[in-house]
DNA sequence: GTAATATAGCTTTTT
DNA sequence: GCTATATTAC
């Protein structure tokens, strides 16, 4: 019991009240998570609740694991059996017992935007609607939307009436028929699928509803739609339904999150019990202070006023650079003073914060060359290289054949004489017998359509290798895959430099099957290639590594460092371009609060005069919100009066471009 | 019919 | 700066 008494009053009020519905309202870095496991914990040793009646909704995998690992210390071995997950893996549970239940022989897989926009294409083809009628990435985005508000190909249409909302309708239902006779499901569908189960099959929704006696969703501000419905469903018997947000922090907006979830939480359960934390226990009151006076812009807020106990420490310096490389240098003499000076003080313990991933090269660059350790989250990501995505859809298909597009992927891959036409005589067999490719592929192999050559022998080998995977371990499926097939010995021929790094990511795939396969011997290919599809850049956060941090902001959600460098504080790219343009600002303004709020000891804004995009250099004007912090929390210096002499030099800059040749 | 090579076109944030 | 498509070479 004693991990409620070294609680706060209203974090013991948070943590201890747990019958009806609660909206828990915690401002960045107020012991959110602390409240959370106690609560949890307080279940289960005080209201004897059995851990499997509990599901708890976190935002990324990593946070999941956290309370885990935090609950273990407080409840021991009981923490295990907590259902603690993000929304998607909680969905994907949901669906696989339901995949299980109708009876379908392979794995469900999952598609992420990559393979949502093949596919998107391929549909797109066979109804013969082209590129430049509509782009397939807009289909893909109208998808996506339409799923975060639940709505159907077919309330899609009659929803919206115009003549492009029919075409993207069309696509919508023949994708959707498409993942489902492959057995795929999107990013949406974890959401959707298993709200729609509840909602239309009472037995589902007794058998879900009835289990979970206590719901908890973490980072409620960035809950869309679909999963507010789901989590109502969820919460439908026993109504015990804890929420955890800040507005302030609601960042996913474009991506369907809906923050009238948070706002309108205590409309809609009636009886809500509503506690705010409001004492920050994480940054000096300088860093507090600076980014309290710049959320108080925004108009739609919840009333809430963040304080801390902390001493002042250091006021937040803003420094303004020439350019992009300029920012860099500052970063990195301001990281090897602060090491040099402290003994105590680590790489691990600086983050640079972006708004765009494309931010990040300058300082990899230079990091690299003065030996500084880093890591990059996001961006290019080692699983959407060309040859891991390669090997991954060679697993997908053996893990479940009917998966047509990565069934295709591979079907030439490494060449083997399967081309255009090809692929089109079979796909015409698939068509008239209403086949998945595979199938089809064995169709045309046992009617001797094709008499010789890479269809015959293609399909041989994938055969042989689906039978020769039972019973072997993860790992020896992946390897003997990537042999047997030729694609590793395709870049051993290739002798050229990235071939050799192509092998070594190969490697580096093969082991890491081998260490999942260690931590969980139960599991099956599928469970890796899902717990990889729904990965989040987060959950590749590693504090145990000492190295500096490269990330964006988005991704720096939920975590702190002692030194923040908040970099390319400039108009036109935070706040961004587009932002300003669509209105969103407000958004832009709660993102850069989530950003100075993740440093707790000292906190750099840095901009740069001059910064280069593609193949052009543009002066640049500091970010509105530099001149939104109150001057008492800023070092001071001399700003310059902002625009004026910038806008004067741009406007002569424009009238040069103009006349000059390059 | 298939494979290698040149060209255009896009870069906000992501489960 | 890097990937999907169009063109040409084999």
């Amino acid at each position: 019991m004693s991990f409620l008494k070294t609680l706060s009053k209203t974090q013991f009020d948070a943590a201890t009240h747990t019958e009806g519905p609660v909206l828990i309202v915690a401002g960045a870095g107020s012991g959110k998570t602390r409240v959370l496991t106690s609560r949890i914990a307080h279940l289960i040793i005080n209201k004897k609740v059995d851990p499997a009646n509990i599901l708890a909704v976190t935002f990324t995998n990593k946070a999941a694991h956290e309370i885990k690992e935090r609950l273990e210390k407080l409840v021991g071995a009981d923490a295990e059996k907590v259902i603690a997950g993000t929304f998607h893996t909680v969905g994907l549970r949901m669906l696989q017992e339901e995949h299980v239940r109708s009876g379908r022989k392979g794995a469900l897989t999952i598609y992420d935007e990559d393979d949502q926009h093949l596919l998107v294409k391929f549909v797109m083809s066979e109804l013969g609607i082209e590129e430049k009628e509509i782009p397939s990435k807009s289909v893909v985005w109208e998808i996506n939307l339409a799923k975060n508000d639940n709505i159907t190909p077919y309330k899609y249409l009659s929803v919206k009436g115009d003549a492009f909302s029919a075409i993207v309708a069309r696509i919508y239902g023949a994708y959707q028929k498409k993942l489902e006779t492959m057995g795929a499901v999107d990013f949406g569908d974890l959401i959707c699928r298993p709200m729609t189960l509840l909602a239309t099959d009472p037995d589902a929704l007794a058998r879900y509803s009835g289990r979970f006696r206590y719901v908890l969703v973490d980072e409620f501000q960035d809950t869309n739609k679909s999963q507010y419905e789901l989590t109502k469903l969820l919460a439908s018997t026993h109504k015990n339904l804890c929420a955890v947000g800040d507005p302030d922090q609601s960042i996913y907006g474009w991506r369907g999150a809906s923050i009238e979830n948070i706002l309108k939480f205590r409309e809609d359960y009636a009886g809500t019990k509503y506690v705010k934390l409001e004492q920050n226990y994480r940054s000096t009151r300088n860093i507090l202070g600076a980014a309290n006076s710049v959320i108080v812009k925004n108009e739609k807020r919840l009333e809430k006023t963040l304080w801390t106990g902390n001493p002042d420490g250091e006021k937040v310096s803003y420094e303004e650079c020439l350019n992009e490389y300029q920012e860099a240098r500052f970063v990195t003499t301001t990281i090897k003073k602060l090491i040099s000076i402290d003994p105590l003080i680590k790489f691990k313990d600086f983050t640079i914060l972006c708004r765009t991933n494309t931010q990040s090269r300058p300082f990899e660059e230079l990091f690299f060359e003065e030996s500084i350790p880093y890591k990059v989250l996001g961006g290019f990501k080692f699983f959407d290289r060309r040859e891991i995505k390669d090997a991954l859809a060679y697993l997908k298909a053996l893990a479940n054949p009917d998966d047509s597009l990565n069934f295709l992927r591979i079907v030439n891959v490494p060449p083997r004489g399967i081309g255009k036409a090809a692929l089109e005589k079979v796909h015409s067999i698939a068509n008239v017998h209403g086949l998945t490719l595979y199938e089809a592929f064995r169709k045309a192999a046992a009617d001797k359509a094709f008499s010789k050559g890479g269809v015959i022998d293609f399909i041989e080998s994938f055969e042989r290798l689906r039978h020769g995977s039972s019973g072997m371990g993860l790992h020896e499926i992946a390897s003997s895959a990537l042999y047997a097939s030729g694609y590793m010995a395709f870049w051993e021929a290739k002798k050229t430099e990235d071939a050799e790094e192509r092998l070594k990511n190969l490697e580096g795939l093969i082991s890491a099957i081998k260490n999942f396969e260690t931590s969980r011997p139960k599991a099956s290919l599928a469970d890796y290639l899902n717990l990889v599809a729904l990965m989040s850049d987060a959950d590749n956060y590693d504090e145990k590594n000492n190295r500096v941090t490269i990330m964006t902001i988005h991704s720096a959600k939920g975590l702190e460092f002692p030194f923040v460098f908040l970099v390319g504080m400039e108009e036109g790219l935070f706040p961004h371009k587009r932002s300003v343009d669509e209105g969103t600002i407000e958004e832009e303004r709660r993102l850069c609060y989530v950003g100075m709020t993740r440093a707790k000891r000292l906190l750099f804004l840095l901009s740069a005069k001059n910064r280069s995009a593609g193949k052009e250099t543009s002066l640049q004007i500091r970010s509105r919100f530099i001149d939104e912090i109150a001057p008492d929390f800023l070092k001071k210096k001399e700003l310059c009066p902002k625009g004026t002499a910038q806008e004067h030099i741009q406007a002569i800059k424009k009238l040069f471009a103009a006349t000059l040749p390059e």
